[in-house]
DNA sequence: CTGAAAGCGCTAACAG
DNA sequence: CTGTTAGCGCTTTCAG
């Protein structure tokens, strides 16, 4: 049980007071150049490293950031999260991760979060609430939805244009012919199902089509097995599906050609959205819209070390469509 | 920006002393009933929440448990990181997350770890370190692997007893007419992948056989696909294959159909491990031993609150043989 | 430019 | 049982 080594230890060593050594660490306040120097080759001999709770504690800020994840089970969620902690990683920040129980309203978890002085809140959840924006702005705490958008609250948001990805999705399904589509989606009360749908039906009226039919659900396999069922029974001419996320494109297909015997995609198309590894399992070889995760990522991590440069709440950026083989050519 | 309200206030609007409050906050000394009473009222009334950065620095300890992961892309990670963090927030413990970068070992991630002043460190990647065990006995950090353990080092670990699920599922292979065996296993330097290798051949071994093959690489689809071609080439009347998770079999059976035109399980039968949600999609129907991922993680709990109390060190679940239908009736 | 000194909010002896 | 008193390790005025 060693004793950890302290500024007054690297102080002692280089014949300085604590505090110079302390302006050294946190790059505050001047230090002549050799004294500096010196407080450096005491701290690296020591193998001085600074304790992070005290420093968090006078500062009032640590360099932790929060990230709120709700659906888990969704395969998109494991990419984003392993990208965002090793972007943060690379920055020398730290994840706290919080687990929001289903059901549960942001709201009530953002008071806990922010008693760890966190660096900033990404939210990555579904549900949504109305207040935690508000509780952030107070604190000081900048607050990044990823993924998705709230209309209200004045929180920055960063996701996929999704409304742009239902609308290429709408053209490639006309495009190849089919003509009687239905949008498969999930929760009903997100912004990537709601632009999604309004997209891909935006991008049928262009070809004076429109959905027969308009399906919400959750974001899950489970689902999307499920609601083809019914859906095929009204309408045994559908020839294409646009669906929520991939995980519910999955289901479609698995449903479509294990449960109701049909042939994807020379009897029916499916396109997913996100492009998780499994879109690209040769059992599916997913036609798909693509989140540009690498772009989202930059472009939070920017919102959360400059928000006060950025005026624009909402950042879309532009998704990319991954043509495979459930889609006809 | 409003004011946090601390242990002072409370103790003002009490009319107690600032070290009452902390008594009875952290539930440590003696305080009266009525006062005690007076106390959590004004607490009550003003919303006072103790300030857990304080607590940290003063006490050498935090609530926050740390959780390294490493190999993120394999599909039992978000189900078993879910599943952890679920359960440490039943006992309010937050989760720290630490991504391991690839190929990084641990022990050059623990003394960052440690400056937290966590109250437990669990490792989840493959890739090990000989020296974390001792860090953190040093410095009085309960420290448990998950679902795989060391030779050497002492720490607690808690896994699926690999070596019964390996037997079980030869003898599955063997009872259901099978003679030609290979193993894809995942990591080969990893305690899952040997145990479940050597399971398998102590189980085909009861039987008088051997496998043809045996083979490592990584625990990810890409590999088991890869791995069955060369495999089948070699072995054209190769009648099973067991692999070392549910993603290497799902690469294996896709490969097998599109790749190869085999029949599954008809031709060759294909067993997992871990029973992931995509092993139960219809698209394979994988026959796997699922994780008994409930029990291990009481297990991993128990372990962190009473290392003391326990004077083993492994501790293996018995995992569970799931009959799907990538295996012969 | 540097050191002394005052805390951040809380816990843990220690008297009373 | 309760209040007083030191700090935890660090940052940040404030003199010098």
């Amino acid at each position: 049980m060693q004793k950890r080594v302290t500024q007054r230890d690297v102080a002692a060593r280089a014949g300085v007071s604590q505090a110079a050594v302390s302006r050294v660490m946190a790059e505050h306040g001047y230090v002549a150049e050799d004294v500096r120097a010196r407080i450096m080759e005491a701290a690296a001999a020591l193998g001085y490293r600074p304790d992070p709770v005290a420093r968090t504690l006078i500062t009032g800020r640590s360099n932790i950031v929060a990230v709120v994840v709700g659906n888990v089970v969704n395969p998109f969620f494991p990419v984003a999260l392993s990208a965002l902690t090793e972007a943060l990683r690379q920055e020398d920040r730290e994840v706290l991760l919080f687990n929001a129980a289903p059901g549960q309203n942001i709201d009530d978890l953002i008071p806990g979060v922010l008693r760890y002085k966190v660096a900033g809140i990404i939210v990555m959840t579904v549900a949504l609430g109305s207040r935690a924006a508000e509780f952030c702005a107070d604190a000081g705490v900048p607050y990044v939805l990823f993924h998705r958008y709230a209309e209200q609250g004045g929180a920055f948001a960063v996701a996929c244009d999704s409304g742009a990805g239902g609308r290429e999705a709408a053209r490639h399904l006309v495009a190849t012919g089919c003509r009687t589509m239905a949008y498969v989606g999930g929760l009903e009360d997100s912004s990537p199902n709601r632009d999604r749908a309004n997209g891909f039906i935006a991008g049928l009226r262009e070809a004076g089509l429109a959905p027969v039919e308009h399906l919400n659900g959750a974001f899950t396999y489970d689902w999307g097995r499920e609601a083809i069922n019914g859906l095929l029974y009204r309408h045994p001419d559908l020839d294409a599906v646009f669906c929520g996320d991939d995980a519910i494109a999955c289901g479609v297909v698995d449903a479509l050609r294990y449960d109701l015997g049909r042939k994807v995609p020379d009897e029916v198309s499916v396109i997913g959205f996100d492009d998780v590894p499994q879109a690209n399992w040769a059992a599916y070889r997913l036609t798909t819209v693509r989140q540009p995760l690498e772009a989202m990522i930059a472009q939070t991590l920017t919102l959360l070390k400059h928000p006060e440069d950025e005026a624009r709440r909402l950042h879309l950026l532009p998704g990319e469509m991954i043509i495979r083989a459930t889609t006809r050519r």
